[in-house]
RNA sequence: GUGGGUGUAGCUCAGUUGGCUAGAGCGUCGGACUGUGGCUCCGAAGGUCGCGGGUUCGAGCCCCGUCACCCACCCCA
């Protein structure tokens, strides 16, 4: 047998995971703080929910998706992306009724099949948030500024971080710049790629995603859509600049960001960071899309969220030098002299466990020696020493592991003593 | 889908022009006067050298095939 994850896939072994659980408590205690509450939507839609929600003629779409029948005849695909869903799920249950405002948060594994490379896997990790009913300006601010307020709280350091934003404009703007760009490209189709050529006809907004540098070059001079957004749209990017400078946030204009799912109206924006991604150097972005519950046959109801990856965002916290430690193991050890001692020891352990305290015990027989270096492995601020000599007496001997202070200690005092020694 | 790179102990890697029982560091386990850690010392366990063929007296080292992984392009988290 292969006893192999499959290809671009991995295991998130303790030392990650911990640092994963970590990672995820610090959003969910950061979002609720800003009112958002959890949702937990399937990992796999029925295919039309991302077709018609991310749009046919990206790349997710065309070519990136896990898409199979199963046993019914449906045409099922194990989610690419979160928003798509949790705009889905709003929507069925009518979260938004009467125009309520919705904030929700997800974590969970996405999947897109693509060559997997450094920051890039098939199966990979985002926590995201989606704000729904909210149109003002200043929802998007909140959003924006929560997104660099987590990385900020993980550790990333403001000044190792880039965020950028951009207007996609709306359906009053964007149309007319969308012919305005298909035309630009049509008539320097010559120095353009294939690619870019036959973004005219799809989607002409990507070709400033182009990294091909005669393209680059020429959709440098391209009209840009910060020229020609409409009043609305003009009045509400300015509005979220401005809320971003109140707070302090540096951004970068940046007119080339178009993002890659073509739900996007208005504001985008994308956090990047220069090192430990490999080629990749977004660790999170977002946008509003506006337009998009209506295409699951919704009212009109305004939107915006991001999503952060949980891979890219350890890369970066790994290469800015943090360590993230997951949950003590063994903040005390119960070490037994001599085996037979198990069942006092059995009962000591669990004892300790109820009262609150992460204690670990040996199950191999092992020597006092080789318990002792189990237990500074694990890191544990005591070892608790059972005995025959003081059992005999009702104690035990504890061994503060930093000063090395031992002492003995009356069995039922045992858990207030460790709980004043850890502190 | 395209291109490049790599596959040797749990991990990181050495392995000379093909030649005796395949090595190191780290880690693991055991020990260094009888019930005790982090340092040091000693010892041990652990490898189908990715897999399958071929060349050769003999291949981890050469040839062919195959698989896997990594990195890059495209694009994105």
């Amino acid at each position: 047998m292969n006893a192999r994850a499959p290809k671009g896939t991995a295991d998130m072994l303790p030392d990650e995971a911990g640092a994963w659980e970590h990672m995820q408590r610090t959003a969910q205690r950061l979002f609720a703080r800003y009112g958002y509450e959890p949702v937990y939507t399937p990992i796999f839609e029925h295919t039309e929910v991302f077709t018609r929600g991310i749009g046919e003629a990206t790349d997710i779409v065309s070519k990136e998706m896990y898409t199979f029948q199963d046993k019914g005849g449906r045409s099922i695909t194990l989610r690419p992306e979160g928003t798509a869903s949790v705009v889905r799920a709003t929507l069925e249950h009518n979260l938004g009724a009467n125009g309520q405002a919705v904030k929700l948060y997800y974590a969970g594994p996405m999947f897109r099949y693509e060559r997997p490379q450094k920051g890039r896997m098939r199966q990979f990790w985002q926590i995201g948030v989606e704000a729904i009913g909210m149109a003002e300006p200043s929802i998007d601010a909140e959003v924006i500024v929560m997104l660099m307020r987590y990385f900020e709280e993980l550790g990333i350091p403001r000044s190792s971080m880039r965020l950028l934003i951009n207007s996609m404009g709306d359906e009053a703007c964007r149309p007319a710049y969308r012919d305005k760009i298909a035309a630009y490209i049509r008539a320097n189709s010559a120095a353009l790629c294939e690619e870019c050529n036959r973004r005219a006809g799809t989607n002409p907004l990507r070709a400033f995603d182009c990294k091909n540098p005669t393209c680059k070059d020429v959709m440098s001079s391209a009209p840009l859509l910060r020229d020609e957004l409409c009043d609305d749209c003009a009045a509400h990017y300015s509005a979220v600049k401005r809320l971003l400078g109140d707070r302090a946030i540096a951004y970068a204009e940046d007119p080339s960001l178009v993002r890659g799912l073509d739900y996007y109206t208005r504001t985008v924006f994308e956090v990047q960071v220069d090192a430990g991604l490999g080629s990749q150097n977004a660790i999170g972005g977002g946008g509003r899309y506006d337009r998009l519950m209506e295409q699951y046959g919704g009212p009109p109801t305004p939107g915006l969220g991001f999503a952060l990856g949980f891979e890219r965002t350890l890369m970066a916290l790994q290469a800015a030098g943090i360590a993230i430690l997951g949950l003590p193991v063994a903040e005390v050890y119960v070490a037994r002299v001599d085996s037979s001692l198990g069942a006092a020891v059995f009962a000591l352990v669990q004892e300790l466990r109820d009262a609150g305290i992460a204690t670990e015990t040996d199950h191999q027989a092992r020597s006092l020696k080789s318990q002792f270096k189990q237990a500074d492995r694990l890191g544990a601020r005591a070892v608790v020493v059972v005995g025959p000599d003081e059992l005999a007496a009702g104690e035990v001997t504890v061994r503060d592991m930093t000063t090395k202070d031992e002492s003995r200690v009356p069995l039922g005092e045992l858990s207030e003593r460790l709980k004043r020694l850890l502190g």
